[in-house]
DNA sequence: TGCGTCAAAAATATCGATATTCATTGACAA
DNA sequence: TTGTCAATGAATATCGATATTTTTGACGCA
């Protein structure tokens, strides 16, 4: 039935697929802050079954990008500068808390996938290849909590993240990460993980959100 | 069809039933941790079609308290003290945050509410009434963050107090909270919330927390 | 003109059935 | 004896159809 078209190594069933594509539009905003999701129309888009797209609606609703209205639906979470800068505050707060666990454990094998992954990125920063910056840019911040060994700690850090590239998006429409030197703030986090200098490291890294947040909040003040 | 069965003002859909019910189950250790879920088993325990029963263990998903297999289905999440230990921290860091803030904003209406639902629970212990203890414990909690302005964090919170549950569950089979003076650890809190002593009322809650922490530890050394 | 009511239309939530996938067992071959 | 593989038996994931709300909009009445 539905089988799964594992064809390049994609997804494995209905309902991941759909969660997948979901997710991607409602974080692009191809699926609008607020805009009510209605399960026909989803239906269509995705074409799949209606069980599929409730269910992914439903761990949509887990990773606060979706809401469910009583009876009434889904629609995806609003957005506005409060909710904005509270996920700003937060994930310098736990990142914080996460990168200083991370390097209290370091060990050479965390710190060769680090410089792996910030080779990656990099590299796909050269060559302009944005989706694959995307996934590496995520890659690497991840990286950096990795050692932390506190899988919840983990997750709330990488729900924030996801919650906030979709600021990224309605603040730039896709395009952020101007002309600032984003790589030289990476290079420095690095480098002060590496060397095992949480203090450097973590207040390079909040210094790094808190920098992005301030070129944030403008655009995003009329929501 | 399922109409819902707003006798004494339960739940109003399926989902929303299964999901409570299932949560209790997990929580109480009904459903022991680990345990595989089969929908079937659950279906004819909680008398609901399927559809309703897949729902809301997908939404327990999002709560930690069940983990989805790839194709194999779900199970409650299994429980061990480094999980427990996590949570424990966890709670410590995100509930001083929270409740620092809440401080910060405090306003009489906020302080009359704590001091409310305090009472409350106060009078459920004394009458020795746990299941409204149980309720109204968590009440009192959440009352003490609620003020903080960080729908996020609070979620957060909740999330956590929750997973705690499940493991006093386990140490000592539903009844804790033994003699060791939790009234007065609670009252401590309250009042220096009440007074705004932010570095006094976090520290308690703190202590409150590890204490606790440390009667569970040992019966769940063994996990 | 404004408002409340009620019926029609749309959308959701749920059920029952089916196709798929996973797990198990037993036979067969090495 | 042991390992592999096919057939069988669960259990899951998904679909299509139906019952239940919710929403919309028209109508009548004040």
């Amino acid at each position: 039935m539905n089988v799964m078209q594992n064809a390049e190594g994609k997804e494995s069933s209905a309902t991941r697929s759909a969660y997948v594509s979901l997710r991607e539009m409602i974080l692009t905003g191809k699926l609008a802050a607020g805009e009510k999701l209605k399960i026909e129309q989803l239906r269509t888009m995705l074409d799949t079954g209606a069980s599929p797209v409730r269910e992914a609606l439903s761990l949509l609703t887990s990773d606060m990008l979706v809401e469910r209205l009583d009876q009434r639906g889904f629609r995806a979470a609003p957005a506005n500068l409060a909710n904005f800068q509270e996920i700003l505050g937060l994930r310098c707060a736990l990142e914080d808390m996460a990168l200083r666990k991370s390097i209290a454990r370091a060990d050479s094998e965390w710190e060769e996938q680090l410089v792996l992954v910030h080779h990656r990125m990099k590299r796909a920063s050269d060559q302009n290849d944005i989706p694959t910056f995307e996934a590496a840019h995520k890659a690497f911040h991840m990286a950096l909590l990795s050692n932390a060994d506190s899988p919840i700690l983990i997750r709330y850090c990488g729900q924030l993240y996801d919650l906030n590239i979709r600021y990224r998006y309605l603040a730039a429409a896709g395009t952020d990460y101007r002309k600032r030197d984003v790589g030289a703030e990476h290079d420095e986090i690095l480098d002060a993980a590496v060397r095992g200098d949480a203090d450097k490291a973590s207040g390079a890294l909040i210094n790094h959100y808190r920098l992005t947040g301030e070129y944030l909040t403008v655009p995003l003040s009329e929501l």
